[in-house]
RNA sequence: CGGGGUGUAGCGCAGUCCGGUAGCGCACUACGUUCGGGACGUAGGGGUCGGAAGUUCGAAUCUUCUCACCCCGACCA
């Protein structure tokens, strides 16, 4: 009666399938889903409650470690001085095209009759930027709190949200207005500056990894590809499956480039007047939609139990209320049981859905293990135990089902992971020759590995012919010295090429 | 911001060419039978046809303007 395996027979779709178009898919699974919507704001996304609760958990899980490495919360404006922002050269050029700006501050009624208008009275002294970034706004605060080395290092973090103009959006991966965290840290001296860039792109691919089970490659950005202001940045990027690169969360080594642009000096421990050094560092909700296309299949999310709101469904099938009432009794103390250990779970026993549809719905929701419960089951002790990563279900007597849960969930997270890691492996590619990586790139996608020059112009001529860019120039692999795939000029080591979203 | 497409019930669509007062599937409500992979029957309810203006006796349908969304580019996290 243990382990006869099954396999799922599916019903109607409500997807579109990965392999008829990917970008249709995922916007109907996020939709489908319950993650997010469109609002009635050009741009901008409703995050459902579902969506939501996977937010809150990563939320968590990064605040955490945050804090472990010494960081603690604060909150900034939402609104800018526009003054503030053409301090650094670079900054502004980076963000210029897309800021909103606010240029009133009260509205009136329309001498028309025809609603409201922006009262031209109440125009501002000075236009208030929102934000798209804080280094400006903290940089200008952080002068005041900073004179001595002794008030260094400061190491905060906010939760906030930002906007950023965009042309073209696309729910979660790139809307007007999005949630993140930004940490903006100050140092008396360089090196502990790029210890804490450094520190904090570990800390994100860690999470990246152990907790979405999503493998990242670590690196440095090239010059084009840094962001504005910064000196230094380094990325994770993870490969999504349809081929294309994601960047997933990055840390910047911004040098004293915001400390002189907002004047931030401190005494050092001679008496000599020295400017701070800064770094930042930010993940975003981008980070659901890198979850979502990483594990993900045709049937629906595939969420990594670490980050889902419900591990565990458990579902009733019976056919008289008075099966319910015995069932109802043997799931309250399966429940009891799981979130003794500390397992968010789930008792479906809506009498106005049908098991079926609650075993597509959970599915399509990537709850990562699901439980039934009926009438055979009752005689035997048992119940039926389904696994939404590997789409397989076994029955397992109720003994040691606490037990059993707990091994499941952790096997699923490491077999998620595997599975995205060896769907990298397979699909990152070390080329030698230009024509050779045009055509992979096509035929196949994915990462490549290959020797650069190092020069800006090859970089802008392989983005131009081929749309790939230089997603990061790795902390880990080959480093061994070769040859430009395009100009055949000398190239210190292979660097990580991909088209990316 | 350029090119293309789509807006008709909560969702997905037909109807638009050729103007005559709106329909289908799912969902919803009630009852009954069902319930181990999105059940079935019967009976119901629900629509400013994206918005505004115009042509006309009459507009979902024709004209102009406008808004939103989707796809492809340029820009970006």
């Amino acid at each position: 009666m243990l382990n006869n395996k099954l396999y799922f027979i599916y019903m109607a779709k409500v997807l579109t399938s990965r392999a008829e178009n990917y970008a249709q898919w995922y916007n109907d699974l996020v939709i489908k889903a319950d993650l997010a919507e469109n609002s009635a704001v050009r741009g901008c996304m409703v995050i459902k409650p579902y969506g939501y609760a996977i937010w809150e958990k990563m939320q968590r899980a990064l605040d955490d470690m945050f804090k472990e490495t010494g960081h603690q919360n604060a909150y900034f404006p939402l609104f800018i001085p526009k003054s503030f922002f053409s301090k650094e050269a670079a900054h502004v050029e980076g963000f210029a095209k897309e800021c909103a700006v606010v240029t009133h501050y009260r509205l009136m009624n329309d001498p028309d009759g025809k609603g409201v208008v922006v009262d031209p009275d109440a125009k501002l002294e000075e236009e208030l930027i929102v934000r798209p970034t804080s280094e400006t706004i903290i940089w200008n605060t952080y002068r005041n709190w900073i004179q001595s080395y002794r008030d260094l290092p400061i190491k905060i973090n906010q939760w906030a949200n930002v906007v950023r103009w965009e042309m073209r959006t696309r729910l979660f991966l790139r809307t007007a207005e999005f949630l993140w965290q930004e940490g903006h840290t100050a140092h008396a001296t360089k090196q502990e500056a790029l210890e804490e860039t450094e520190t904090m792109l570990k800390v994100y691919a860690k999470f990246a990894e152990e907790w979405m089970a999503m493998p990242v490659v670590q690196g440095y950005k090239t010059e084009s590809e840094r962001f504005a202001g910064a000196l230094e940045t380094m990325t994770i990027e993870a490969l999504m499956q349809d081929g294309k690169a994601l960047q997933s969360g990055t840390s910047h080594f911004l040098g004293q480039n915001f400390a002189k642009a907002f004047d931030v000096t401190f005494t050092n421990q001679e008496g000599k007047i020295e400017s701070v050094w800064a770094t930042s560092w930010g993940v975003s909700t981008r980070l659901m939609g890198a979850l979502v296309m990483s594990h993900s299949d045709d049937n629906g999310l595939v969420l990594p139990p670490k980050l889902a709101p419900i591990q565990v469904v458990i579902v009733p099938i019976y056919k008289k209320l008075e099966e319910l009432d015995q069932i109802n009794g043997v799931a309250d103390k399966i429940v009891a049981e799981l979130k003794q250990l500390g397992i968010s779970v789930k008792y479906d026993n809506d009498d106005k859905r049908k098991p079926g549809w609650k075993f597509a719905e959970y599915e399509l929701k990537g709850v990562p293990l699901r439980l039934a419960i009926g009438p055979r089951d009752l005689q035997n002790g048992t119940c039926e135990l389904a696994r939404r990563d590997t789409l397989t279900k076994e029955i397992v007597p109720l003994e040691g089902i606490g037990s059993k849960a707990v091994s499941l969930l952790a096997d699923i997270q490491s077999n998620i992971f595997k599975k995205a890691l060896d769907f990298r492996e397979a699909n990152t590619t070390v080329v030698d020759d230009y024509e050779e990586f045009k055509k992979l790139l096509d035929d196949k996608g994915g990462f490549f590995l290959c020797h650069w020059d190092g020069s800006a112009e090859t970089e802008e001529r392989v983005k131009n012919e081929t749309k790939a860019t230089i997603r990061c120039i790795p902390l880990e692999g080959p480093t061994e010295p070769g040859k430009c795939m395009v100009t055949g000029k000398p190239s210190a080591r292979r660097v990580l090429f991909a088209r990316s979203y």
